[in-house]
RNA sequence: GCGCCCAUCGUCUAGCGGUCCAGGACGUCGCCCUUUCACGGCGAAAACACGGGUUCGAGUCCCGUUGGGCGCGCCA
């Protein structure tokens, strides 16, 4: 058996998007898993739409998830000769001819088709006629000279035998009036080209393999194994949108999810191993395969990707996630004015209060509000509340009020949440994300936090000051 | 409209004819741990869309209904 080669083949329209996102690790998975090749193609044949800011932002999800690819990234625009070719040979051994329908003709055929409640067809009005009957001064359109009777089969390893019968596909444009190859043709002619042995893609693409078998079975080429893996749809069931999480991977990025967890996420989406959650790369490497993917579609729901997202990060190292950290800083709200300030001293203070922090964070935006308090501008202003605490004796007089305060009833009292408040405010961070770091950072311990703790700080003035001083390892 | 695909808790899913009065996870709700917030532990509510078959026996097979999705371009 030989080896698997798989593809993704984006169209530089947008952003990488979170379906595009899973396809392309459904495809990196198999070749990983049956040490194939996983190839990148880039579908750039509608110039009108295609722009290299698209191409980049692709290239740079990819790489943010893992999924790198084998080889160099191949444009398909620049394979147009190529496709020409496979045309000329199709044309010359009759597997294609030449339409010469106008686009009133077409829109005619279409208008007629939906008065009789029938599906747009091309009738093949030019399918026998002679060339010499072509009007003059007609660029034509190359159009496969398909199967009428019979059927075309796909045997799909996620959808399993899809049998279409060929009355109903029609004879499909290979190449434009302008010279131009077709989706279509173009796709065939590379995964023929490259090698490629799966072709994992969106269920969307379901029909179109039945036109592309046509294709390749007039070509004499081998087809390709398919696998049409389900869409992702949002949390109401209807097509993903931009609502919904149809975003590019770079706002999951600046979400603060790690790629691990995203990966996670994504391939447990369709894709299941008994009743095993979590998995590692490798453990998803290890047990992938086509025919545990589902059919049906299924939803995406943020509340789980957060919860495994949190997973991850109390499953990761202290320091490797404060690697994490500092290289998506650039990305984070309000990651580029801390990325800024990160000098050694503060690298060190991260870095300690990295242990505490984890434990309560699902994200790494949640990690770096927590971390808010390394990188405020001290003295904090308080309210009038809170400074009228202060006034009334600042630490003695928490102090005396402390006994009372054993009780979270007592931590309502308006005073004292005034206090905190204007210290959470302050320093950005939630306010059951303050106590602990806070702590760990005054003593170098990073147990038993209280909020307390904050008080007992907060009552010193001084201490403010230098709460980032005495920090470290 | 035509073609194709799908259908288990709110969500992701396990289940490949009997061991399922349906299991796991997220979410939700209790309780415990905790001088905050989390984490963690324990527990609860929560599903086989409907109707016919086949079979000794159906969530599991077949048909239909309903509901959802995808496709139907000189876009990809």
């Amino acid at each position: 058996m030989s080896q698997a080669v798989t593809r993704f083949a984006p169209s530089p329209t947008g952003f990488l998007h979170i379906g595009g996102a899973r396809t392309a690790l459904f495809n990196w998975l198999y070749a990983r898993r049956f040490g194939g090749t996983f190839l990148l193609r880039i579908e750039d044949t509608d110039r009108e739409r295609s722009t290299q800011a698209a191409v980049d932002a692709i290239l740079d999800g990819l790489d943010w998830l893992g999924l790198h690819w084998d080889g160099e990234a191949i444009s398909q625009f620049g394979r147009a000769w190529r496709h020409r070719e496979v045309v000329d040979r199709m044309l010359a051994s009759g597997a294609a001819y030449r339409c010469y329908a106008s686009a009133e003709e077409l829109e005619e055929m279409r208008r007629k088709a939906r008065a009789e409640g029938r599906p747009m067809r091309y009738d093949g009005r030019w399918r026998n006629r002679d060339p010499s009957e072509a009007p003059p001064g007609v660029a034509p359109v190359i159009r496969l000279r398909a199967r009428q009777e019979g059927e075309t089969v796909v045997d799909d390893k996620v959808q399993g035998k899809v049998v279409f019968a060929n009355k109903d596909l029609d004879d499909l444009v290979l190449l434009r009036s302008d010279g131009n190859p077709t989706f279509m043709l173009a796709v065939v002619v590379d995964d023929h080209d490259m090698g490629v042995t799966h072709v994992i893609r969106g269920d969307d693409h379901l029909t179109n393999a039945a036109r592309q078998t046509q294709i390749f079975q007039a070509l004499g080429w081998e087809v390709p194994v398919w696998a049409h893996i389900p869409l992702i749809h949002g949390p109401d069931g209807a097509k993903l949108s931009k609502r919904h999480g149809a975003l590019g991977v770079e706002a999951y990025r600046a979400m603060g999810y790690l790629p691990a967890a995203l990966r996670n996420y994504l391939v447990r989406l369709g894709w299941s191993h008994g009743d095993k959650e979590f998995f590692t790369t490798d453990e998803i490497v290890a047990a992938f395969d086509l025919s545990a993917i589902g059919r049906s579609p299924s939803r995406f729901d943020f509340a789980k990707l957060e919860n495994m997202n949190g997973h991850f990060m109390r499953a990761s190292g202290d320091e490797e996630l404060f690697q994490a950290l500092v290289a998506t800083l650039p990305y984070l709200p309000g990651g580029p004015e801390v990325a800024q300030r990160l000098d050694e001293r503060k690298r060190a203070q991260l870095r300690a209060a990295i242990p505490g922090l984890k434990e309560r964070a699902k994200t790494l935006v949640e990690l770096l509000e927590g971390a808010g308090f390394l990188f405020v501008t001290r003295p904090l202003p308080m309210d009038e509340k809170a400074a009228d605490i202060l006034a009334k004796g600042g630490r003695a007089h928490l102090a005396a009020m402390l006994p009372r305060l054993s009780r979270i009833s007592d931590w309502s009292g308006p005073a004292l949440e005034a206090v905190v408040r204007a210290y959470a405010e302050e320093s950005g961070a939630k306010l059951g994300s303050v106590a602990q770091p806070l702590r760990a950072a005054l003593t170098g311990r990073s147990t038993s936090p209280g909020i307390f703790d904050v008080l007992s700080v907060l009552g010193r003035e001084e201490s403010l000051g230098r709460i980032g001083d005495q920090a470290g390892p």
